[in-house]
DNA sequence: GTTGACCTTAGAGCATACTCTACCCTTTAG
DNA sequence: CTAAAGGGTAGAGTATGCTCTAAGGTCAAC
């Protein structure tokens, strides 16, 4: 497929797909004889995969790596599956800090709809 | 406290806490008569805090949403559970695509082990 | 064969979040 | 009093990650 469409079906600006592709993180992109990028179907997915991990706070570099490894026939077995372990414990280090933040923050959300419940008649906030 | 306790009790580089403090996420910054900052002790805790949102892919912009809101002073309650809710709500989808990648790299950590265990006397890794 | 919608590259510009430099003031110790 | 250590501001510089512009090639339709 050509970039409009990769573009369309992703959200995905062209430049930052292009952008993209420099950086390493889209390798399995074909020219065509007039030197315009062919995209293979499976890069909707990958681009996919770009867009989730960076919204969850990874760096290109860091989602480079992760698709490399996902790639593995460039990388040694023992290598990816270290990198893997590594990636999936920041992942995990990640979830329990974002448990404790919802916890955080349900706790307040609930203090502030019990102030706001009793001061309905009262006027402001007072936490 | 100073800016260097501060700096060395939180790890965040003085030129940094000052930008924050533009930035809006450090609101109780008193100043001594020779015009040097001094921090509360909360402060300390209010950077951890930052950091923490921070790795987990918050902008400076929405870590001082969330910041002001928990402050609750300055801030109509409704507003501010509501705020809250959706800060929260938006942590929450984060923890339930965290844990996809997370069983994602675990099943590709294994593979690549698998790979790795059965190769391990005949040469590289072909997935 | 020309128009218009595609595509290409190189490189400029922008937002965010630092990080550092320059230059000057304050405090503390000798 | 002076030197060293620490503080202040303003503003420049850097890295990342886009986002856009300029200049030009390609292609399908008329």
């Amino acid at each position: 497929m050509q970039i409009a469409e990769l573009e369309q079906r992703t959200g995905v600006n062209r430049h930052t797909l292009r952008y993209y592709e420099k950086a390493g993180l889209l390798q399995e992109v074909e020219r065509r004889g007039n030197n315009y990028r062919d995209y293979p179907e499976k890069a909707v997915e990958r681009v996919d995969m770009v867009r989730q991990l960076k919204a969850l706070g990874f760096s290109l570099r860091e989602i480079r790596e992760v698709l490399d490894a996902l790639r593995s026939d460039s990388i040694d077995c023992e290598q990816g599956a270290v990198l893997m372990a590594e990636k999936k414990a920041a992942v995990d280090d990640k979830i329990r800090e974002l448990k404790q933040v919802s916890a955080l923050l349900g706790r307040e959300q609930q203090r502030l709809e019990e102030s706001a419940a009793a001061l309905r008649e009262e006027g402001r906030c007072k936490g």
